[in-house]
Order: structure tokens, then sequence, then C-alpha cells
DNA sequence: GATAAAAAGCGCAAAAACGAACATTTTCGC
DNA sequence: GCGAAAATGTTCGTTTTTGCGCTTTTTATC
């Protein structure tokens, strides 16, 4: 089980896509199916990554099938959407990352960033972020959720008006007609709304399936975020509101 | 093993990439692929890089090695002591474990354990636990300390005399001979305080090599504790004193 | 379940990289 | 300039890695 070369870069693909292939890793290096698999292997016998049929993804300790499915969904999408936010978080800031597969993608692509002080709700964000060393984690307390992560409770909400942040990043579980977030549940609602008031700029992240979706709970308008970031172009009109609303729109193409 | 002036230079590009290659580096500096050979074989002498076929890569665990060290010191001790310590925790209760390598390994034997409502200022133990599905974990919140998973800061020890816990599994960096538990560090012993006020059972986890240690901080006495769970036989006077104050101690010999 | 397709594992030969010994050049103090 | 010491370049036998053809295992589809 000797190291080679190639692996801080496919361990640094998998981190920033949450999964990589043979298929796709064997061309971006230029080798044979057969030498990728036999660098995943070894990865996967130091416990550095996690060995599936035609790739590896990221050893999961929490292996809840939910939520590990519900991260592959739109992975590309996701992770591009990320990319693109990242790119507009700058250094040297105090950020917010929220409840979210999404927000965990923006996570795995700030692993470069220099100088943050994240403060996040999400036990899976905080595990992402201690690769990062230049970076500050505050975590909120909370009842750990194993659907996906999260500390929920009244007490994030109050911990959170402990703070100011030069940025959040947010995700929903929906995206309506109007123009408003939607939540499935209605305790982080209190959460989100907690961030959006204690941030001085906000961006929401939310992949096109949140278009095609509906959810009970009301967080707030697109007109009190300062940017979109998804992965496909708005309806004609909701793109009008915004556009009235100063809500930058970013749209960042799944691969 | 003389220095090069190529040496910091080297590692500004590792750095950057991630990886340096032997062909790269010598037409980058303008000599030999041998004359680079012989760098990097300095360079990762001197643990300043990892050497693998074709180049370097950067030291994989640059950031957590104290801990994966102090973690593998005693295992087997701290294993033994953490399943005579789970087997006396009953299930159906409520429970607070600590920071520290011993509660890991408690946290490790509890999770065939039911019906267990754990607190925890330690993310390694939420990681820990999720794999038991019948136990709830809330996480109290504070800064992320990379040397060991602790979140620490003023606020834990508020959110923890919010609870009244049935028992507490705690540690201490070291036991002295006068029975005083203590710390290095003074913020986890208001913590730890707080703790021992708030449970109405205290188990503390040692195993031997913290009765051969001191540290500054003294945390209270053994009289507060209702069991010791270690490892070896404790001197005949200590073993006195925890007789007069039934203290039990418990030995579990490591494998 | 049965079957086809994709992926993974295995052994071996070729290629690349390695390390050691020795020749050559550069650097520095005098 | 001169000579010693250090650094670099050259050559060659050895080790490691890679790629190829093959069989075995897993996955998907009917």
């Amino acid at each position: 089980m000797t190291q080679t070369i190639r692996a801080p870069e496919i361990l640094e693909i998998a981190r920033r896509d949450g999964k990589v292939t043979v298929d796709g890793l064997a061309a971006h290096f230029g080798v044979t199916l057969q030498t990728i698999r036999r660098d995943l292997t070894d990865l996967a016998e130091a416990g550095r990554l996690e060995r599936v049929h035609g790739g590896a993804i990221l050893p999961s300790g929490t292996s809840n099938i939910g939520y590990e499915e519900r991260r592959a969904l739109n992975a590309d999408a996701k992770a591009a959407i990320a990319q693109a936010c990242a790119a507009r978080i700058p250094e040297d800031i105090s950020l917010f990352l929220n409840i979210g597969t999404s927000t965990e993608a923006v996570a795995r692509a700030l692993l470069h960033h220099r100088n943050l002080l994240v403060v996040t709700n999400n036990l899976n964000i905080a595990n992402i972020l201690v690769a990062n060393d230049s970076c500050e984690i505050i975590v909120t307390g909370g009842t750990l959720r194993r659907a996906d992560g999260g500390l929920i409770g009244t007490l994030a909400a109050e911990r959170i008006r402990q703070f100011k942040f030069d940025l959040a990043v947010v995700g929903c579980s929906a995206l309506d007609a109007d123009g408003d977030m939607l939540d499935y549940d209605i305790q982080e609602v209190g959460v989100s709304r907690a961030i959006l008031d204690q941030s001085r700029q906000t961006f929401l992240v939310a992949d096109h399936s949140k278009l095609a979706r509906s959810a009970p709970a009301r967080i707030g308008s697109l007109s009190e975020v300062d940017a979109l970031i998804t992965d496909t172009a708005l309806p004609e009109n909701l793109a009008r509101k915004c556009a009235d609303w100063q809500t930058d729109i970013v749209v960042a193409p799944g691969a």
C-alpha cells in the first residue's frame, strides 16, 4: 500500500464532487482504468475513501440511506452551484452555513478559502471544514437530527442571534412561483429567519428541482436575499421579479 | 542532509498544488532528474514531504497527527476500560460524555445501548453515536478545537447547566496522589465542574498513564465521583482514600 | 431467477522511476 | 589562481509501477 502521486488530487475531486468515477479519473490523469482501480483500492484500504462499483465516494460514518440518496441527487448540479457560490465568497469574513445538502456542497467548495469564521448548525459541514486549517468553526448546539446531520431545537435560533454575519448561505426545501422560499420543517423556519436577520448579505443556493416542488412553511421572499445561485434559468415572470428586487440570479450549469 | 537552495520553492509549489513531480521540478529549475530526486529524498527525510513514485506529496496527516497518536496511546487499555464502563451504564437514561479520548472509547462501547439521551461537547462522540439509532444526541455548541474535536468556550458550561443528567462520564488529564482530578486546560475545568454539579451520578475513566502525570488545573476530588474505572490497581494509600470516600474502583485489565 | 453487460481482480511483461557509484563542475576560503 | 569540499551530472543495475489479456464478480434488465 504505497502512496501514489494522484492520491491528493483524487481526494480533492472526491471532496469537491462527493464522488469520483473510475472512468472520469482515468480520463483526467490519462492512465488506464486498471491503474485508477488500484489507486482507489489503496485509498479505500487507508480509509480515505469508500469503494463503490464504478468509482468511490467519501467515507460516510453516518451511512444514512435516505440522506445519502438525497445527497447523490443532482450531485453534479449541486457541485456546480457550490463552485459558483464559493467563487462569490470573499476570504477573511464571518459566514453562516445552514442545514442542507446544497450548503454542504458549498462547504466542500470552501476548503481552500482562508481565514473564514464559519458558524453552522450542520454537523456534516463541521466535519467537512475541519480539513481547512485556516478556518475557525463554531457549532451551534442542539439536538442532532440523523436525517441530515442538522442541529435543531430552540437553542439554535437563540445562539444565532448572538452573532452578526458578513454573509449567510442558506438553502430551502422549495421555491414557489411568487418568489417565496419554503421549508418542510416549521422549526427550521425560525432558524432561517434568525439567519436572514443577522446577516449583512445572504445567498440562497437551490438547484432546479426546488422549483418544481412545494412545501408548507414560508421562510421569506427572494426579495430578502442578495443572490440566488441555481443551475437553470428561472421562469420569465420570476426572473423579472428578481430584477425588480435587485436579487442577482447566478446560473451555474451542471456538468 | 544539507539544505539546497531549491527547498523553499519546492515546498511552496507542493503546498500550492498538493504535489510535485520530479519531471516538473527538473524542468522548472533546469537541473537533472537525479538532482531533484536527491532534493526530494532530503525533504522527505526531514518530514516536510512524503515521497511517492514520480514525485512527492504533502504529508497526509499534517494537522491531526497529535490527536491520532494520543488516541492510539494505550488503545487496548482504553477499550477495556470503556467496556467495563459501558457495562455499568444502564439503558433509558440521560448521559453526559465529556471531551477526551477515553470518553470517546466509551461512546464506541455504547453503540448497542438503547434509548440513551446523550449530551456531549465532543464532535467525535457525536460522529460515533450517530450509528446508534436508538440514541438521542444533543450537542453543546462552541468553537471547534481541531486538536481533539472538542467544542469549547463559555457557552458550553452555560448550556450544561440547563440539563440534569442521570449519569456523567468524564475524563481528566492527570490524577494525583491526593486523589485530585487535574486538567491541562483551565477552560475545560469550568465545563467539568458544571457536569459534576448537574449529574446524579458520575464515572471517571482514566488509564494508568494518568497516574504518572501531573497537570496545573484542579477539577475536583475523586471523593466527588461515584466510580473510577481504570486498567491497573491504584497505589495503596489512594485505594484506601477511595474506600473512605465510598468511591468504587473498577479495574479492567487491558488485553 | 436467468442472462447480458459492466466492473473488478489477477498474473505477467514492459516501461518508468529509483538509488548507488563515479566523473565533473561549481563554490568558497586562502 | 589553488585546492578542498560540496553540489551536480552521467551511467547502470534494481525496484516499482503500469498496462494488457484474461477470468471472476457484481449490477442491471427482462
